[in-house]
DNA sequence: TATTACATACCGACTAAATGTATGTATATA
DNA sequence: TATATACATACATTTAGTCGGTATGTAATA
């Protein structure tokens, strides 16, 4: 094929087709040939030109997914929030995204592609985690959020995310609803109150919805 | 070589051999022609005879590891115990059988070998928390453990031990301390009084030590 | 006890698949 | 026009897994 006068296009494409196979196959039975065949074409030399090897394919899309919708950018300049405020909003945005993909995430065990597991769980740590931080601190500062733990929540509630998906810890609605409240109790405990009364309900209701469609 | 009178014999050597190099370079790291090395005189063919992969080999592990010194058949029959003393048993023999084997695992970066972490989670899953969930509703009902939270506990237990892993999330003593705090008030809070002062008292003194070590 | 039949522990050569490398070619840009 | 680079192509290498074969143990039979 024909060198591309924007090797970036190339590249995202790369990424794209890369991240809809490791999401479907896992990352282990996704071949680079694989990758290939969807990138209309181009052949693996073009592939090994813009990386060095699978593993920095997976490092670049664990930093795409992550950059391409950052929830703290869009909470970052909102004067009108405080810092618990920006918290749940940064949560919910996060949260979302993750719906988004979990589409094609539930669909393949999550446990059976241990390197996006691995790749969530460092990807948590190091930008997540600060991200809340952060946050946690400011809200701290101005007196939204009352708490000694922020470096330990911080890095806690990406723990507990994982813990609520049911493709790693399979619950059916009334055990993520009774997970919910447990979270809830013990993030209110430690003195970060995340979920107000009304995302307790919509959670609620989400659960329910759940419920009737089994 | 030979044919072995007592073909167990061989089986515990590859799983020997196997958990060794897994710990000190990564399940991918490691090819079965290194496990066959490992194994003076056998071949390949002695391996894929009792193992039909590599996978395999991971899965009989991860039973083993967790059979060959499980906690809860120790605690099981202490009928001077109750529910929550053998809880509190059953954490620390499970602790401290992690750090034996830590010195290896902590050489080499958790997070690079996704096949281990998966694997730890998922037979927490599996086998831990099951059990833990036995003993707290055993402790419910003699009285020494007060919780609704039983299930959400057992399972949230071993996500904690995770991230008390200083190779997943780096922490120094005092960082190491706060955890434990948190955790501490956590379970406190939630009824299940895991840590008394004599073991609040170990783990501070252990920690002095790492921090000597420095 | 000797013989026979069968099961199974293990060997070793082969296949297939996949990763990665080295080198070559064409095109864009300076 | 020269140089960098986007991509192709051929090749080398590594590794998992398969398969037919051999030797040794074990159990039944006589």
């Amino acid at each position: 094929m024909a060198r591309n006068k924007y090797p970036e296009v190339t590249l995202e494409k790369i990424l794209d087709v890369a991240q809809r196979l490791f999401l479907e196959k896992g990352f282990d039975q996704t071949t680079i040939q694989d990758i290939v065949d969807g990138l209309d074409g181009l052949t693996r030399g073009a592939v090994y030109h813009h990386f060095k090897s699978k593993d920095e394919i997976m490092d670049a899309l664990i930093n795409k997914m992550f950059l391409d919708n950052n929830p703290f950018d869009t909470v970052k300049g909102r004067k009108d929030l405080n810092g618990l405020q920006k918290m749940r909003m940064a949560i919910m945005l996060n949260q979302s995204n993750h719906e988004n993909m979990d589409m094609s995430v539930q669909s393949i065990p999550i446990l059976k592609n241990p390197r996006i597991l691995a790749g969530i769980i460092e990807s948590n740590r190091q930008l997540l985690s600060p991200s809340f931080f952060e946050l946690i601190e400011e809200g701290n500062k101005d007196g939204s959020i009352d708490t000694k733990y922020a470096k330990e929540l911080s890095e806690l509630i990406p723990l507990l995310e994982l813990w609520l998906m049911p493709s790693i810890y399979p619950a059916d609605a009334e055990e993520m609803y009774r997970k919910f409240s447990f979270i809830h109790e013990l993030l209110n405990h430690m003195g970060l109150p995340l979920f107000d009364e009304e995302m307790i309900r919509m959670i609620k209701q989400s659960f329910s919805v759940i419920e009737k469609m089994d």
